[in-house]
DNA sequence: TTTTAAATAAACTAAATGGTCTATTTTTGC
DNA sequence: GCAAAAATAGACCATTTAGTTTATTTAAAA
């Protein structure tokens, strides 16, 4: 990685922490020169435009998670220890990899109405993950893993969502201790429809 | 209601769309005045600044959310037809009644690593809201509504998160269907813990 | 009807914002 | 050691932003 290349790496990470935290709306470029510790000069060297970096910035963020969750899937064989491995993946919402909590939902809440570029990635990344969710499960049940009475949608859904929600409001309330509880109440349920052997 | 006080209402109500739809942080008191229909000097006659109107806005789309719940429960009798008033009441991310999707998750997180006044408005409603669905699944246990191996907290809990994670991936992905088939889900969960009689 | 309250239009300020430009310095690769 | 690339400091610009002020008009209440 060249000098340059590496410059804009670190532009990116640093202005994803802020503009996680503070949404892009609530960030100036101010904002990020100082967390990036760069010259106004050396930035839009880089970058076209506010715009422009908070996409590549959405791209990062969003690139981090899938492979973190491609991560701790691929560590597991079975289609249960995947999905677990999912969960406690996201066991802290007061810690995130990224400060600020979980980008997903923050900038779902933040694009939905105003951003249909960022919206769009974010929607990508969505389905990707529901469906290989789904995918999984869907192979657990061919490989006798679980009953075929699991729905493999139905519970991805389920599951993205509630994790989702309880990063949300894990944050405002201080605790992670709902989301402790739901990820014990979503391992109780796909164990309910664990097959033995 | 007084002319000035009609005013300041209209401006609330107004206001409170266009935060929540773009975020406090991107929207401008010129956006306000535009969508309020009144000039600066009447805005700045009635708050006395941005923050000012914000805070009052996020207390009437608290307020509206609190007294359209409850108004909602209030109309059932049984608390299975309470809790399940509730999930009808969010059956369509898509066509919130305040624009721009549920206000809950749009200010958790906007707010929850910057406004610490915010947060803990909504921090209050999420409590309150909870512990209503805790006292009402408890209330079902006592009245032999449900099985005492019903979890009230954490069923509360679930559900709220869950919905709260709908509203913001159905807004993404342009589709009301993930939330419909989360109520489904809920509802069978909770029918499963229903006695007879 | 006349006083008072409320709203308007518009000019104004000061600061912040996104973005450009240039001359200079630092860093890197050959 | 030197040329090219990269970064800096900082002046600069236009626009937007939040907020103020004032003189005027509109609406409500006495």
């Amino acid at each position: 990685m060249s000098k340059a290349e590496q410059t804009r790496q670190t532009i990116i990470e640093k202005a994803s922490v802020i503009f996680n935290e503070k949404g892009i709306a609530g960030t100036s470029i101010d904002d990020v020169l100082k967390a990036a510790k760069v010259a106004k000069g050396c930035l839009y060297g880089h970058f076209a435009s506010k715009e422009d970096l908070s996409y590549a910035c959405v791209d990062y963020m969003l690139t981090r998670i899938s492979e973190r969750r491609n991560n701790a899937l691929d560590k597991e064989k079975t289609a249960k220890a995947k999905i677990f491995a999912f969960m406690d993946n996201n066991k802290n919402p007061l810690l995130s990899y990224i400060d600020g909590g979980c980008p997903i939902v923050n900038l779902s809440a933040e694009s939905d109405d105003t951003n249909p570029v960022i919206k769009k990635k974010v929607r990508k990344l969505i389905t990707t993950a529901i469906k290989l969710f789904t995918d999984i499960l869907h192979d657990g049940i061919a490989k006798n893993e679980f009953s075929d009475c699991l729905k493999p949608e139905e519970f991805a859904l389920k599951m993205f969502m509630s994790i989702e929600g309880a990063n949300a409001i894990c944050r405002v309330i201080n605790s992670a201790k709902p989301m402790q509880q739901l990820i014990h109440s979503l391992k109780a349920e796909l164990d309910s429809y664990s097959l033995p052997g």
